[in-house]
DNA sequence: ATTATCTATAGATCTATAGATAATGC
DNA sequence: ATTATCTATAGATCTATAGATAATGC
C-alpha cells in the first residue's frame, strides 16, 4: 500500500514541515502493519517506533499521543480508497454501463485493502471523538461518490428514476456491500472468487436501477 | 437485553454448576455494558467484577483469562440475536411473504441490538483463535436462517429459481444490511427511521426473488 | 472437610516526558 | 543558536494468583 498520508492537525514539536510529513508517512506505513497484525491496544508506541526506525522520543516530537497514530493511518487508508473510486469513476464518466464499473474498480480496491478496511471497522471507536468524526466523514465522501454516479444516471435517463433517498441508500448499499467481502470474505472465499463476487452482487445492485 | 448466556466450555474452579451459570451471567450483563461504553481492551477485569458485585479473586475463579468474558459476551449476543430470528422464522413460516415478515423482525431485532452487533464488530479479532472460530460460526448459522426461508420461498414457486450460490450470497446481504444499520446509523438515522429503511432494504433485498 | 469468596500483591508492562547529546546553519 | 534525536525513567496501571477467611454440609 502506497501511503498517501494527508498529515494535518496533529501537532508536533518539530519546525521542518517536509520532515513532519515524511516522519508521519514513516509512522503510519510501520503502523499499519503491526495494528493489522496485533490490533491498536496490543501494539506498543516502543514497537512503532522501532519499525520506523527511530527512537520512542524522537516518535513523540511528532505526535502527542497513540491515537494521533490510529487517526494518522485510518485518514491515510481512507485516502487510498478514494483516490483509487475517484479515479475509477473519472475513468468510467458517463458511459452506460459506468455504474457496474465503478462498482467493479470499488470491489477490487475493497479486495485489496480488505486488512485496512478492517482496520477501520475494529478501531474507529478507539478514536477520540473529534477524529472519529474525521474518519467518519470520510466514509460517507466515498459513499458520495457513488451517490453522483447513480444521479448521472439517473438525470441522462440510463437508470429510470430514482428518489434522492433511494439514491442515497443504494449509494450506502455498494459501500458496504464493498466491506461485506472484507469482513466476510473468511467465508465468502470458499465459495466465491472475487470475480464472482462482483459479478453477483453487481446483478443485484443494478436489479432496481434498470 | 436478557442473557441467553450458554455457559460453556469456559474452565472454571467451581463445582457447583448452577452457581456458574449465574456467576457467569452475572459477568456477561456487567461486562456487556463496560464493553459497550469504553471498550475491550480499556475496561479493567476490576471494573467488571465490581459491577458483577464480587471480588476480582472471585472472578478468576470463574473464568482463567480476560478473553473468556469476552467469549462469553459474544456468544450471549449472537444468541440472543439468533433465538429473536429463529423465533421470527416459526411464526412467518409458509406465508407468501414470510421473507419480508423475516427480514423485518430481524431487521428490528439489529435495531434494539445495535449497540451489542457493533460490539461483535469490533471485538471479534481480540478473541483468542479458538473462540473467534466459535463466534464466526454463529454468524453463519444466523445467516443460515434466511438460507432456508429462501429456499422454501424457491422450493414452493413463491419465488422464481434461484441457484444455491445466489441464495447463499442473498442470505449474507441480510445479514449485513442489517449489520448497517447499527455501523451506519449515525449517519443514516439523519434520513431514514427504521421502518423507512426496512422498506427500503426490504423492495431492494426482494428485487431478485420475486 | 469442602467449597466459595476475599484481600493483598507479585510481576510485568506501557505511555509519555525530562534532560542530555548530536547535527545543522548562521 | 537552533533544530532534531536519543537514553533513561517517572508514574501509573493491569492481569492474574497466592494465601487467608468465611460459609456450607457431613
Amino acid at each position: 500500500m502506497e501511503s498517501l498520508g494527508r498529515t494535518k492537525d496533529i501537532a508536533t514539536q518539530i519546525k521542518n514541515p517536509d520532515l513532519v510529513k515524511r516522519r508521519h508517512r514513516q509512522i503510519v506505513d510501520a503502523a499499519v502493519q503491526l495494528f493489522i497484525k496485533q490490533g491498536f491496544h496490543k501494539t506498543t508506541t516502543r514497537q512503532i517506533a522501532a519499525a520506523a526506525g527511530f527512537s520512542i522520543g524522537s516518535l513523540y516530537e511528532y505526535i502527542t499521543s497513540k491515537e494521533d497514530i490510529l487517526y494518522l493511518v485510518c485518514d491515510a487508508i481512507h485516502a487510498e480508497v478514494e483516490s483509487g473510486v475517484s479515479a475509477a469513476m473519472t475513468r468510467a464518466a458517463g458511459g452506460r454501463n459506468s455504474l457496474a464499473e465503478v462498482i467493479r474498480e470499488y470491489f477490487l480496491v475493497c479486495h485489496q485493502m480488505s486488512d485496512h478496511i478492517l482496520l477501520i471497522y475494529q478501531e474507529t471507536q478507539s478514536l477520540p471523538p473529534q477524529w472519529r468524526k474525521k474518519v467518519l466523514e470520510s466514509e460517507v465522501r466515498i459513499t458520495g461518490i457513488f451517490v453522483e454516479v447513480l444521479a448521472h444516471l439517473v438525470s441522462t435517463g440510463d437508470s429510470p428514476y430514482l428518489s434522492e433517498r433511494t439514491i442515497e441508500l443504494l449509494a450506502h448499499n455498494i459501500s458496504v456491500l464493498g466491506h461485506m467481502w472484507t469482513f466476510r470474505r473468511w467465508f465468502l472465499a470458499r465459495h466465491y472468487s472475487i470475480e464472482d463476487y462482483i459479478e453477483l452482487q453487481t446483478e443485484f445492485l443494478l436489479g432496481l436501477s434498470r
